[in-house]
DNA sequence: TAGCTGAGTTCGAAAAACGAACGCAAGGGA
DNA sequence: TCCCTTGCGTTCGTTTTTCGAACTCAGCTA
């Protein structure tokens, strides 16, 4: 009753933290961007069990986050799971997990499971906060949190 | 024996999706930056329960996420929650989950639970990502992925 | 016809979360 | 001094989630 009201809650931050933050929707979507989009692969990868698998992939579908595409695979007909806009735009969140990451929780130098690179120019990838008004970059410290009523 | 063997991998995502995917972990960095920092203030603007609170905390303050801070409080001594200087560089990650809820989930035209300004010049936040070679903004579909060995 | 494979579903056991009650230290009032 | 209050947890029995092994099912393939 407690953890579910925050799904219907207005608050667009509240919402999105409530259903990214139940366990093993983060590393689902972790391994969707890394390429993974099989049941099978989901499960096999990340060693999660197969109904809780079934699960966080049936609330994604219905959040639209994800969507079904039926492919062919030897003669049959299969379905896939892959990002639909709305999900590819959670690419920030990710990428800000990782940039954290890299600078808090890298464990030695350059021990990466894999790298990101910018196809054009070959540069690395980092998330970051900015003023819509005057593009500066921002930290905590210099907004302003305004409570409604 | 499986979610928790995330939080030893030496993925830079895998590891903080892991930590923050916990449950109520991300609803609890929410109200930190809303400004929350008594153990009686979580618990009641939360609604969680005082032993699920009490284990959040506990890991975050393992992390190094949070810091105890003592006050004076009516002549007694108290300790609250306050981020650390790690803890503050995860804004981008909230501010990315914002930024998607506001452009995903706005259920109706300026109906948020509070407002974000930059405090210099009034502007609005918003999370992006971007090249650190030629600082172009990057999607998902500009990121080319490389699975290491 | 029997076996295989991908994608789930089912179900009993284990783990996590819930929530109400309890503990405790220190200050204030009578 | 004794009792009440407050903030911050801890305990513990119950409910909810998760786990994991087994089962299902449809459609190839041998």
């Amino acid at each position: 009753m407690s953890y579910a009201s925050f799904a219907s809650q207005p608050c667009t931050l509240g919402r999105p933290a409530a259903l990214l933050g139940e366990r093993w929707t983060l590393l689902l979507l972790r391994q969707i961007f890394l390429g993974t989009r099989r049941f099978e692969d989901f499960q096999s990868t990340m060693e999660i069990s197969r109904s809780v698998l079934t699960d966080r992939l049936n609330v994604l579908l219905q959040e639209g986050v994800l969507k079904r595409v039926p492919y062919q695979h030897e003669g049959r007909t299969r379905h896939e799971y892959r990002l639909t806009e709305k999900g590819r735009d959670l690419y920030p969140v990710l990428m800000a997990l990782r940039t954290w990451g890299e600078k808090w929780m890298a464990p030695e130098e350059e021990d990466e499971s894999f790298h990101l690179h910018h196809r054009d120019c070959g540069g690395g990838v980092r998330a970051k906060v900015e003023c819509t008004e005057c593009g500066v970059e921002l930290t905590a410290r210099d907004v302003q949190v305004t409570a409604r009523q």
